[in-house]
Formats: C-alpha cells, sequence, structure tokens
DNA sequence: TTTGCTATTGTTAACGTGTGCAAAGCGTGT
DNA sequence: ACACGCTTTGCACACGTTAACAATAGCAAA
C-alpha cells in the first residue's frame, strides 16, 4: 500500500540502504545516483515511516509542553499566549503535545522514548518531584516561568519581583497610602515573589500593609471580584488596590464599581501581566507586562539546541525584564 | 540500560512472546504466570517502548487538535477552553499534538502513521482541502465547529444562526430599531450564520440592517473597537449592537463610553459566545452561549470510538444548542 | 604485477514489540 | 493404546528504518 525505501530500491535497482542514505543526503553516496533516487521517491510519493525512524534512532519527534495545570489557575490568555509562541518556533520538525503535570499519578509514563525534549512552564515549587524526574532520565529540560535552584536546570522567566516593586513604587508616587493587594495562587512562586516585590516597595515607602488589605484571589476572576468586595467591606476603604494579575483587576473592578464607587477616582487599581484585553477595557488597567512571549520564544529555543546536541544541560538562568504600563485605571491619590 | 520484555523473559524464564501477550492480557496465557510477570514488570519498572509498538502495531498514539489557524481569528479563550477539554477526554492514552492548519505548506507530512485521529476546529471553507486530504488518507476525523457536506464527515457544531436569532429577537423585544452589527472574521463560516440568524430575525420584524450600521470586527478587540467607533462616527447612533463574539462587544463597549455615551441608556449591546470574562465586566455582557466545552467533549468521545473501530465514518451531524444570556448591556429602548 | 587507497554500494543485523503457526503437555473418552 | 481436543508456551518472522562492516571497482603508486 503505502511506498517504503524497499519498493524505492526495488524499482531504482539498488539496495535499500543506498535509498535510505540518499534521502538523507549522505555523502558516502554518489550525487547523479542521489538525485535520481530522490526524484523517483518524490515521483512515488514516498513519506517515511517515522514509527521506524523513531524506534532505530530513539526519537519520538514529540516535544513536551507541560504546564503545571491546564484546568485551573493557568488563564486563558497565558496557555494561548504559550502554545502560539512554542508551535511558532517548533514548526512541524517536531510534534507539540500539551499535557498538565497534574493530569499524571505517576510519571512512569514519561520518559526519554517518549519525548525528546520537555518545556515547562512552571508554577510551584509542587512541580519538583516532576522536574527531577525528568532530569534523572535524562531528557532535555527547560523551565520557564519559575527558577529551580538546580546545578542542571535552564532556567528562564520574566522578573516577577522586580515588575511587583515597579508597581508599589508607582502607587506611592501618586500618594495613596491605604493600598490592598490581592494574592495569586497559594503555592505559586510568581505569588510569592510579587508580594515580595510589592510589598519592598512599600516598605521603602514606610508603609506597610495591614491584614485586612489582604486577600486570596486565586489568580481568577471570580477571586478578584470577592476578594474586593471583602476588601471593600471594612470600615475605612483603601485608596488602592494591586491585583497579582489582570484576570483579578476585572474582578476586583467590577466588585468596585458595584459598590458605586469610581475607578480611578475613588479607588485606584493596578493590574499585573498585560493581559490582551487589559487596554480595551474601561477604564484601561495600569499594569505591569510580562515578556511571556519572549521567555517561551527563548525557551523553546533553546530546547532545540539543546536536543541538536549544541548546548549542554548547565544551569543558567535568564531574566527578561517586565514593563510597567501606566493606563487609567490609576490616578494620584488626592 | 532500558529493561525490555526480552530481559524480563530471560528472569522469568520464558520466551519474550509470553511476556508480551501476558503484559497484553492475553486470555491464550495462563492465569499464575500472567501475574507473575506482571509483578515481575512492575518490579523492574518496565515501561513499554511505544516506538516499537507503533511500528509494528501502525498506531502513533498521537491524535491531533487541528484548529484553522492559531496565530488570528481563534481567541484565547476559545483556544483555551477547547484545548482543556479534550486534554480531559484524551487523558494520557494518547498525545495530545495541537497544530493549525496555515502551518502547512502541503500535508504530505499528515498521514495515517503520524496520526491516529484528528480533530478539527473548523472555521471556513478554506480547510476542505486539509479535510479531504485527510478524509482521502482515511485518517478517523471529526469536524467541530462547521458543518461539512461530506457523506464520510462526523460534524458536531453548536447552532450558531438559532443562537444569533434570538439575539436579534431579544433587541427587537425591547423595542430597538436602529441596530447595527458587528460581524466577525470573513470567509469565517460562523460569521455567515450569525450574519444569517441575525438578519432573520430582524427581517421578521420588517427591519432591514442600513450598510452604515455593518462593519467587520474580525473578532477580536482591535476590531470591535475600531468598528464601533466608525458607526458611531454616522450622524444618526444606533441604539444597539449585536457583536458576533464577546472580545468585540468589550473593544465595541470601550468606544462607545469614550464618546460618552452610556450602556444600556443610550446604547444597548449583545455579545456572542459567553467568555469567561463577560459576567465580570461592568457592564456585564448579555450574550449567547455557545457550548464549545459539549462540543469539544462530544468531539472527542466520538474520535476515540471511531479509532477503536466501535462506530463507523459515516456522516452525521450533531447540533448543540446555543442559550441566551440576558445581563447588564442591554436594556428597553427608551 | 602487486599493494593500497578512495569512492561507492551492498549485506546483514539491529531497534522492541506483536503474531501466525507449530509444538508440547495433559486430560478424556473410546 | 490411541486419537482427539484444549490449554499453554515457544519459534521465527515481520514492521521500516539506520548503521557497522564487508565488498567491489577504479586508479595511482611502488
Amino acid at each position: 500500500m503505502t511506498v517504503t525505501i524497499k519498493d524505492i530500491a526495488k524499482i531504482a535497482k539498488v539496495s535499500h540502504t543506498t535509498v535510505s542514505r540518499a534521502l538523507n543526503d549522505s555523502p558516502l553516496i554518489n550525487q547523479e545516483t542521489k538525485e535520481r533516487i530522490k526524484a523517483l521517491a518524490k515521483e512515488l510519493n514516498y513519506t517515511p515511516n517515522y514509527n521506524a525512524k523513531s524506534l532505530v534512532l530513539d526519537k519520538s519527534y514529540n516535544i513536551g509542553l507541560f504546564f503545571s495545570t491546564i484546568n485551573e489557575g493557568t488563564s486563558a490568555t497565558f496557555l494561548a499566549e504559550v502554545i502560539r509562541e512554542a508551535n511558532r518556533v517548533i514548526r512541524d520538525s517536531y510534534n507539540l503535545v500539551i499535557r498538565g503535570i497534574d493530569d499524571y499519578k505517576d510519571f512512569s509514563s514519561i520518559n526519554k522514548k517518549k519525548f525528546d525534549g520537555i518545556l515547562l512552564l512552571s508554577q510551584s515549587a509542587a512541580d519538583n518531584s516532576f522536574i527531577y524526574n525528568v532530569l534523572d532520565k535524562e531528557i532535555p529540560l527547560i523551565v520557564l516561568n519559575r527558577e529551580v535552584k538546580d546545578p542542571r536546570v535552564i532556567n528562564i522567566l520574566a522578573d516577577d519581583k522586580k515588575g511587583a516593586y515597579t508597581a508599589g513604587k508607582h502607587l506611592l508616587q501618586q500618594g495613596h497610602r491605604k493600598i490592598a493587594m490581592i494574592e495569586g495562587k497559594q503555592g505559586f512562586k510568581s505569588t510569592e515573589l510579587r508580594r515580595l516585590g510589592f510589598l519592598q516597595a512599600l516598605a521603602e515607602g514606610n508603609l506597610i500593609v495591614s491584614d485586612q488589605y489582604i486577600a486570596d484571589g486565586n489568580y481568577d476572576l471570580e477571586g478578584g471580584y470577592s476578594s474586593m468586595r471583602g476588601i471593600m467591606a471594612n470600615r475605612h476603604k483603601p485608596t488602592a488596590v494591586f491585583c497579582f494579575n489582570d484576570e483579578m483587576a476585572l474582578g476586583a473592578i467590577k466588585a468596585i464599581k458595584e459598590s458605586g464607587l469610581k475607578i480611578p477616582e475613588d479607588i485606584s487599581v493596578v493590574g499585573f501581566d498585560d493581559s490582551h484585553f487589559s487596554a480595551f477595557l474601561s477604564p484601561a488597567i495600569t499594569t505591569v507586562r510580562r515578556p511571556i512571549d519572549k521567555v517561551t520564544r527563548e525557551g523553546a529555543n533553546k530546547l532545540m539546541q539543546l536536543i541538536q546536541g549544541d548546548i549542554q544541560m548547565k544551569s543558567e538562568t535568564i531574566y527578561f525584564d517586565t514593563k510597567f504600563i501606566y493606563r487609567e485605571s490609576t490616578g494620584q491619590n488626592i
């Protein structure tokens, strides 16, 4: 039915080895025969059987794109952007296989034969068992989005802490002193770093955030909304709130508007990520742009190099800078 | 290095054939030996080499999740929801490989050996060449989201036309007569069907939409925003606008607010899809819920059945109903 | 002529798994 | 004792490709 190199060999009156070499551009083969065979292959509509190649070359032609979870805590924008960017780099040299770590009970089915390389978008230390498993199996690995202190890991990430710091500085500059904070998913490293950076900025302005002004928003819309409602139930309302991502900022804005207050006149709102919708809200959200696209692109490229053996798997950490984006949702405290 | 069935065979003092059969639960093997071998395999930490399995069984263990494009015209929410739902069904029985049709120059690299089955989220007739290619190669295929009139295709989709019809009826009921329409990406079937359904509803109210009130929004935020600005530049502003998806509605709302008008008092806005953020905007968007989750789930399940040979690949079209969701962005025309 | 080198091609085995067919073991009915 | 059938196991090959090694031819140097 389907044509194999043996079929080509028979017609070309050479051995199948010669065909294999010709199609793989081996220098051992005479230029003329090479061209003759290639032409014949094209004419016969030959496509290599990758399953056979896989077996003998010990390659799967799969690269795994893993997320800590794809069911919750990972925003649609984030997921989509990463997939787009990774796909752009990988093209059709490999299959891009999407997975959530939390889909696995155990990692026995993850092995070198199934994945030529793995790109992990890691959110929390809970991923470590996965990471060490992958490293032990010697699968080329790049960890994005979270720092892992291991001499074998290549790390690429945005500087969350510095980004949150600039957000804090901004609010101080505008004269805010009653500042609230809606955190991301607990256990996620990004939550911790954004908290750290933000509080540090405030500390430099001799400000500490009181407990009633801190809430868990879980990185999603509902979380942002209900957290903000909780915060506004206080006797003294804050004049500004920092949400650890834009989705929660969206939820928070709804809560604020429902209570009849205005943004930014009564309450200023700062988000994080610069999700694609943020500029189109009214008011447009002041936020911190996180270069997921660059991080992903760099990571995917590095992974390709790792797989091809161009570079070694030794510890390296690359930071990409965030960028503060001043829009309409924040204003001077009066 | 890695343990194979031959290794197990040697230790268990049987042939590798017996091991293979035991691990695959063949009825030919004695119950006791079966258990003995399974226990041994577990103890030795055996994992099958799927590359070898692939070769002999002629299966790739990949299922392709194809989109018309993943770069534009496919909203992040849509992409993410489909992937989540498909992943939920597939689990780890197969690899979920994500691809955009427009990533391919030609389809020679798509074949039965590389994909055990394909789930296509089709947006336009431009996908037909892909579809026929896949059908000719006898790869199990399910087409979601768009109807393809071919006796070999299984189709699952939401009833876009009826959904848009309900949106039209709603605006009429509220007394609107000056109604605008921001369309989706041109060439996409969904754009055509939503237009058809909406205009039909209006026609039943003896209304036709004037050309100045129609714009191309391209299904994205920017498109919705600039289209709405264009429409509002007319001497007589509309009192209502139907956007073919929620992202564009978001953009349109921004344009309206910027011009100082109020929603829904001055202009009512209806969206489509019920994207996850729609309920959290202020005003919350009145929209038509499209059950992508159900469509995807049903499609993925059907594909599994196709692959396992439980069902045949004969034409079938399943519609899932949309649901009108009345929120705050529309109101009585006064 | 012999030897050695180079360029090109072929032979054969290997990768790890599944399967058709043969065969062995064992009981049962005649 | 024999034939028969059932259960359980093994042998040998297949899947399509790559690669180590052998082989051949041609040519130049000794």
